[in-house]
RNA sequence: GGGCUGGUAGCUCAGGUGGUAGAGUGUCGCCUUGGCAUGGCGGAGGCCCCGGGUUCAAAUCCCGGCCAGUCCA
């Protein structure tokens, strides 16, 4: 590992501030990276030219294509394009994991240099205070995957070359620190240098050889050089900028304080930065440790110091955050409440609160507009999804409105409720149900309740009791099924149409069968398995049937019955033959094609950001889930059919070809893992002429006309930004339709109608049944006041108080009305009770009964026991019932016997 | 994928512990005024999201579904 650093003069030593082993050119006593040395760049740059970082990037590209490295175009930063074990890509080697970097595909050029814009979430808070932290960066990186085969180069040239790259722009070498040191990451791990200048840390010279796994490392058969030059730190270190944010994006910040109205003070930035330098800021007690630090070197308060430097970092982060979201949504995310989607919604909302800071007054689609104006000179892939980004952002601030604007009526509420309490505050518990259910921060409950003149206090450690408040749970591993059998010989590929076959047994496992090659599809990509018979050849035995098929490390499992299992088993080595069920094969197949037609189809309507996030191919209906920021309309769900069904008319040829992996992404880009994340160094792909291009495994008709009908049946919400279709192909199409059809042509027999007439038949209808029931409504309460004349005499005294209770005919409803008439409209009745044959009453009493004692739903209570049921309500009318209809006149003699023995 | 909210009049929302569905706003009519702004009075407008269950009784409690919001991985 030394062998270069010493040829190129360096030497060896030990950081007497932090014992990290380092080297350098001549006596020095610290290893050059901050907090054992201090930024001393900041008003005086490290190089003769100033770079921007635009052409430091240029300069880095060019550098090492002048060296043999070929340059890659940068990959989008969602890494869900290609992987599926991380949402974003963090790191240029993000690229080449992990197909690459196991050693299973290619690299796409060999060695390689890449500008990768990168993101990393995880010091969201850091940014715009630290004056180096960055939500999105740029990483230059070289990379040289080595082969036993294969020697590319090694760690003296990746150490050569990173010297002369550094010396090339003009730093002194006598400045430069190589820190020994070790890094993992990304699932792999290595010794690696990290190169200081003046105390910032430009770059990292990782040389990859191992996997790390839970039982540790183990060593993996390639070599890789893993570089990681932090571009924006390069611009940064050469124009001497108070922060690396000044020096990355200027133009947009300048723009910015300009919308603002706000200047930077320059000094209090640098010492800022300086100091943040020094520290490992990692949580907000870090901030606010810098705060003070900060101050006190300034010779301020701490509060002088955040009044000073708020706006400017909110300044910052606004460039900082805008800059993130371009890549994001120019490359695929959706904004939504998961995964990936949920990072881009964090991002954009943390925007719009610092602009409510700081006051602006545009949307953020003006400010997205001043940094895509920034980003598309070097980005014309940016420019390109302008419109869909405005589109998106736009929607994202309203949304954003109105579940602020509901939050904060929340928050006024709480406040009146705890006021009631006779409590000035409110308790954390609160303030994180408040975030946790309903997405206000806490920071906006402050301020709502300080304007409200009530206190709340957001503790530092917030967003920690807010992660205790979700429990962990566990997820299951599936257990590793290993098999010794040699890779089962898929001949459906060859013969997509073939429904029988031949092959011999090479052994079971389990309740399978295993066999040399066989039609029978395995479930996969969203496909399920063929089912069919197995018969062993020329012998008499019956036809054995085929459940389910399966791949596993490639090699066919056929699921049977274990009686069968058993029956097979002397037979290993022997002939069989076999055959699938030939209809559901046909019809998995067309819902296949299928959906890659809707999805193109999809694409052509919605916009290109259309991606499929997953799939289910059934026999009488499929389904694809697709990324789409809003609800598919049913106007756009036609148009999608229609064209799909175009499509189908059009009867396209159906290519499908083995392609190495990397080619084929060089080809036809990552649209290929529209269906999902495909494993292999050779990918099949499926091709249909000016439509689509897919990696995909399963198995496709030969002419688009083959599919017959595609129709859309069904869309639903999934998610926040994913939509599901359901539809059906083929026949099942068909059946669709004529269920619908079935439908319809009950429904309007139901009303005997012609079906075009059934719209309208049906609102006529209901608006007419509610117009009944309320006059239903209204008759009752005629009628009650009728039944009502029939019974007054029936009153009698008790004590002062008139008392009536009786029998009358009438429903639970009108029973109601005549008890409570009785006693409000001044009868002179104070206590009223009445009972119908089917054994229900009602009672219902005047002030002056209840102040005399009578409670009635307790008589109710009572008098419905004897009816064997039972009742209750509130004092003054309550309700019961009970079986017993007959005793009805014993129960209602009980409720004068009560309100004797209570007046009394 | 998991957790937590919510779904009631056209709109915004109330409805401790099951017991006659409410307010504000809008709408319509009448009154006040020379007319308008306004003010007063009155009316209409509810499958209390859907489907089960518990109960004498469910907007309310329980289970399932649909829709929406939100946090976390």
């Amino acid at each position: 590992m030394s062998r270069q650093l010493e040829e190129l003069g360096f030497t060896k030593k030990t950081c007497t501030a932090c014992g990290n082993d380092f080297w350098s050119i001549g006596d020095r006593a610290t290893c050059g990276d901050a907090p054992c040395d201090r930024y001393e760049f900041i008003g005086n740059p490290a190089t003769p030219k100033k770079y921007d970082l635009y052409d430091i990037q240029r300069e880095f590209n060019n550098f090492f294509k002048e060296r043999g490295h070929t340059p890659i175009t940068r990959y989008p930063v969602l890494a869900k394009r290609w992987r599926d074990d991380v949402f974003l890509v963090g790191a240029s080697i993000y690229d080449f994991q992990p197909w690459v970097t196991s050693g299973l595909v290619e690299p796409p050029a060999n060695p390689l240099v890449i500008v990768q814009p990168s993101i990393r979430l995880n010091d969201v808070d850091n940014v715009g205070r630290t004056g180096r932290h960055m939500t999105c960066f740029t990483m230059g990186a070289h990379h040289a995957f080595n082969t036993f085969e294969k020697q590319v180069y090694w760690k003296d040239e990746t150490v050569k070359y990173c010297h002369d790259f550094i010396k090339h722009i003009g730093i002194d070498p006598k400045e430069i620190t190589y820190i020994e040191s070790w890094w993992e990451g990304g699932g792999n791990a290595g010794p690696c240098y990290e190169i200081c200048v003046r105390g910032v840390e430009l770059a990292t010279l990782v040389f990859i050889q191992y996997k790390t796994t839970t039982e540790g490392l183990k060593e993996i058969p390639l070599k890789i050089v893993d570089t990681g030059y932090g571009l924006e730190r390069f611009a940064w270190i050469s124009q001497g900028t108070p922060t690396a944010y000044d020096a990355s994006f200027g133009p947009v910040i300048d723009q910015l304080k300009k919308l603002a109205g706000i200047e930077l003070d320059e000094y209090i930035l640098a010492e800022n930065a300086r100091i943040a330098g020094m520290m490992d800021i990692e949580d907000i007690a870090d901030l606010k440790e810098l705060r003070r630090r900060v101050a006190e070197r300034l010779g301020i308060s701490v509060e002088e110091l955040r009044n000073a430097t708020e706006p400017m970092e909110a300044v910052y982060i606004i460039a900082d955050h805008t800059r993130c979201l371009c890549f994001m949504i120019a490359d695929g995310v959706i904004p939504s409440n998961v995964k990936e989607g949920y990072l881009a919604r964090l991002v954009l909302r943390r925007t719009i609160r610092f602009m409510n800071d700081l006051e602006i007054k545009e949307s953020i689609g003006e400010i997205m507009k001043i940094q895509l104006e920034f980003l598309s000179k070097t980005y014309p892939e940016i420019k390109k999804q302008q419109t869909h980004i405005l589109n998106v952002v736009n929607l994202e601030e309203q949304r954003y409105g109105k579940t602020v604007l509901k939050g904060r009526k929340l928050v006024e509420k709480s406040i009146k409720d705890l006021r009631k309490e006779n409590k000035n505050e409110i308790p954390v518990s609160m303030l994180i149900k408040l975030y946790d259910s309903h997405g206000m921060p806490p920071e906006t409950i402050e301020e709502i309740a300080r304007l409200k003149n009530f206190k709340a206090e957001v503790p530092d450690n917030f967003y920690t009791l807010v992660a205790a408040e979700h429990s962990e749970e566990n997820s299951e591993k599936k257990k590793e099924v290993e098999l010794d059998f040699s890779e089962t010989d898929l001949i459906f590929y060859d013969n997509p149409y073939k429904t029988e076959f031949e092959a011999g047994i090479i052994g079971f496992y389990e309740n399978n069968l295993i066999i040399d090659r066989t039609i029978f599809y395995p479930e996969g990509g969203g496909q399920p398995s063929d089912v069919g018979f197995i018969r062993v050849k020329g012998n008499k035995m019956e036809k054995l049937p085929v459940l389910h098929a399966e791949k596993v490390h490639g090699v066919v499992l056929h699921r049977m019955n274990k009686k069968d299992i058993e029956k097979l088993k002397p037979y290993k080595g022997s002939r069989v033959t076999g055959e699938i069920d030939p209809d559901r094969r046909s019809s998995l197949t067309q819902n296949h094609t299928s959906t890659h037609l809707i999805v193109a189809s999809a694409r052509k309507v919605l916009g290109s950001h259309i991606w499929q996030a997953g799939a289910q191919k059934g026999v009488k209906k499929s389904r694809i889930d697709l990324s789409h920021y809003k609800r598919i309309t049913n106007n756009d769900i036609q148009e999608i059919e229609i064209i799909a069904n175009r499509y189908v008319m059009e009867n396209y040829p159906v290519h499908t070809k083995w392609m190495d992996r990397t080619k084929a992404e060089k080809k036809y880009g990552f649209n290929l893992y529209q269906g999902g994340v495909v494993p292999g160094a050779n990918i099949r792909t499926v091709k249909i002429d000016g439509i689509d291009v897919q990696a995909c495994a399963g198995t496709h008709v030969k002419r688009t006309g083959d599919i017959g009908l595609i129709k859309i049946t069904k869309t639903e919400r999934i998610q926040d930004g994913v939509e599901r279709l359901e539809f059906s192909a083929g026949e099942g199409a068909i059946k669709a339709v004529q269920s619908n059809d079935n439908i319809l042509k009950e429904s309007s027999s139901v009303f005997k109608v012609t079906s075009q007439q059934l719209p309208r038949t049906c609102d006529r209808f209901f608006s007419e049944w509610k117009a009944f029931k309320n006059e239903i409504e209204r008759l009752k309460d005629e009628i009650a006041g009728l039944k009502i004349g029939e019974i007054t005499d029936q009153a009698i005294n008790v004590e002062d108080m008139r008392v009536l209770s009786c029998v009358v005919e009438a429903d639970m409803k009108e029973l109601m009305k005549i008890a409570t008439d009785l006693i409000e409209n001044e009868n002179g009745m104070d206590v009223v009770v009445v009972g119908n044959r089917e054994g229900k009453i009602v009672g219902a009493s005047s002030k002056k009964a209840m102040v005399i004692g009578v409670n009635v739903n307790e008589i109710i209570m009572g008098a419905a026991k004897i009816l064997g049921g039972s009742g209750g309500g509130r004092p003054n009318l309550a309700q019961g019932a009970g079986p017993n209809s007959h005793k009805i006149e014993e129960a209602l003699k009980f409720v004068i016997n009560q309100i004797k023995s209570v007046s009394r």
